[in-house]
DNA sequence: TTCGTTGCAAAAGCTTTGCAAATAT
DNA sequence: ATATTTGCAAAGCTTTTGCAACGAA
């Protein structure tokens, strides 16, 4: 098994709340990791199956849960009425930029807009934990074959 | 009636679409634009209640897609797993500060990060339609009641 | 051996849809 | 008169939950 770090920061999570580490979560974890972007729990379930085929997409809600909590994983809203999911250990933060026609994501970072965001929350007087920012937009790409 | 505005848009919408201007729309409108801030369906279904106990949920959905559709309301995803709207016409942009303990929603506008929204996409040569930003913190309120 | 975990199916939300009756134009 | 709209109830989705069987420590 790769992703030796992120096996112990989960094992160590369970460890401390007295859970298990079992099969199921060991898969989940490890399709996880090895996804790129944003998925879905359908997206999961169905690439777990491959592995596993008895494993149920309740234990995937519930293992993904315990990922966000353990703080391997975050939940977007990228995608309306649907739970998303991303890696966030040992990734730098950033914000999001979709396309409205084809749903491409793009990643990107602006540091002055953070910094911006801290001052807003300060001005009004909020302890500011975390912010979620999406961007909009036509790419290139659908913008050309319009 | 009062929002004469408002009325005429949703008219002159409505009649562009060979849709008809009837009693529970009316009502919809009017509630919608009597309420302050966000609110979701079931906020809008009680109090359309008052003024005509016949009008249904459905309708109220389908009247919210319109109000959307023609340009008067907004949906935000302030709350999740549940639809959320709010006034837009004849109101500035915002976005919004929410505190994650009480609920309690501000709202900020901040001229340089849309600059920098703006100058982000066209990094990334996206034409930028819209965003959602929105800050999560502690308010000085619920700070104190710790 | 004990207690946490699983998969299943059922329940729970919120939202959408089909349809006959009602209504706006 | 005709086409749109309504309210209701049913259906659709995603997510959560109850529970007996299973599995990790």
């Amino acid at each position: 098994m790769e992703y030796v770090q992120e096996l112990k920061i989960f094992e160590n999570y369970l460890a401390e709340n007295n859970m298990h580490l079992t099969r199921p979560r060991k898969v989940i974890l490890q399709v996880f990791l090895q996804t790129e972007g944003h998925m879905e729990i359908e997206e999961l379930f169905e690439k777990t199956k491959m592995v596993d085929k008895n494993i149920g997409r309740a234990t995937i809600y519930r293992a993904m849960n315990l990922l966000v909590e353990s703080g391997l994983a975050q939940e977007n809203s990228l995608i309306e009425d649907k739970k998303c999911f991303e890696r966030v250990y040992g990734r730098k933060h950033h914000d999001h930029l979709v396309c409205t026609r084809c749903k491409k994501i793009e990643e990107f970072h602006h540091p002055m807009i953070e910094r911006f965001q801290e001052k807003t929350a300060k001005k009004h007087q909020f302890t500011l934990i975390s912010h979620h920012m999406t961007l909009f937009g036509v790419c290139q790409n659908c913008n050309c074959n319009m």
